[in-house]
DNA sequence: GTCTATAACGGGATAGAC
DNA sequence: GTCTATCCCGTTATAGAC
């Protein structure tokens, strides 16, 4: 078998039970056992376990962006500005997307999950660097698009889109003895993208807080 | 030192160390290290590793949901009917209140993102046998309250409302190198509620999607 | 490049004294 | 109830044959 396939079968292996059972609880005994290689196949190709969590992480995580920055890139051409729900669509489509990818989607929402709450920066960091591109340019874009809103207020916001549509699949998955959504999964999933466009394109949309800014009120405090 | 004293040292040091290193990532030696006993004391008390993260869990639900409960009360004691804004605020300020205690708090953000994204049941099942009271109680609310959302539409705004403030909560963690937030983190506390109780009243009050659920939608399709 | 075999280690659980 | 000492297992990583 060429080098090329083994790293490829590992890091399916390992995308697949990571997503499932989480990192540590996955051995590299079971990844390999699925990929149909052995031990010493992940350590001469990726080094060491740890270091077989960022591939699989980028793997997942650059056609993401890439679809994304294409898609911004066409709604920027345009002459006219984008009304709010196109940047949203063009923004969370490619994350949903991925979802909906038979059976390798709906595990990986769960893997974006426990990286959003995973503890040390090492994990972000990594997430951060192939994510950065497409964060910062749609993060521009919603400004422009919502120039009322002040830029710390407006941070808060786009950093709530992604929680909002993982945590809405991850619900999706959740069976209805343990609280899972009232009707078939599969009809929601059409009408859950509509219903969570709705959501996020009101919650975007939101007139400025009227209160002072804390910031400014820690200033006034200091000063007094 | 007596049985009880001992069993709250074991839940503080677990609570802990779950919340900063996840559950698989924490052996019962560390526990018992902090906790100031050994091995046995564990086994003895909870019986095993994995009958301990329930424990750990209920102890930091319980008091929330309470509160949370007796805010809905007093709320709902009245004759008017509250705001959206107030039924929110009944709902997350306690969730926020735990997040914000000293430096117990932080880190169980995380350790709640965690749950969320955590495979298997098991996990979701013991929280919603904690949460479950509250959680009905409160969607009924907010049902009262926006009418005109159909029950479906409604209950993922409502399934929303925790992982947007527990997100929000974790980013509040993050340095400004792996895309922290862009002022102190002291100041942005405050004003943090406030913009967040901004999205969340504006997405759950969004007028309900006009788009023909998908659930009408299959169904027009089998009859074909 | 790939595999087998093994080293070196740390984990959870438990028996049994106190 | 609490502790020490120990068992036994699964883990990662690597040396060395092919």
């Amino acid at each position: 078998m060429s080098a090329d396939q083994t790293k490829e079968r590992i890091l399916d292996a390992a995308e697949r039970l990571f997503a499932e059972q989480g990192f540590d609880a996955t051995s590299l005994r079971a990844v390999t056992a699925e990929a149909g290689t052995n031990l010493a196949a992940v350590n001469y190709h990726f080094g060491s376990k740890s270091a077989l969590l960022p591939a699989v992480v980028a793997r997942i995580l650059v056609p993401v962006c890439q679809r994304q920055l294409e898609l911004l890139d066409e709604i920027e051409a345009r002459d006219l500005p984008p009304t709010l729900e196109e940047l949203l669509e063009a923004f969370t489509s490619p994350i949903t997307d991925l979802f909906e990818q038979g059976r390798r989607g709906p595990v990986l929402a769960r893997m974006f999950a426990r990286i959003m709450g995973d503890p040390g920066d090492e994990m972000q960091r990594m997430t951060m660097s192939e994510v950065g591109d497409a964060e910062e340019r749609y993060e521009a874009a919603f400004a422009r698009l919502l120039p009322e809103i002040p830029p710390a207020e407006l941070w808060w916001r786009f950093r709530s889109i992604g929680p909002v549509v993982v945590s809405r699949q991850i619900g999706l998955q959740a069976s209805p003895d343990v609280g899972g959504p009232p009707t078939p999964a599969e009809a929601d999933a059409v009408a859950l993208r509509a219903w969570t466009m709705t959501f996020l394109a009101a919650a975007m949309r939101a007139p400025a807080t009227v209160q002072a800014p804390a910031a400014v009120t820690s200033a006034v405090l200091a000063n007094a």
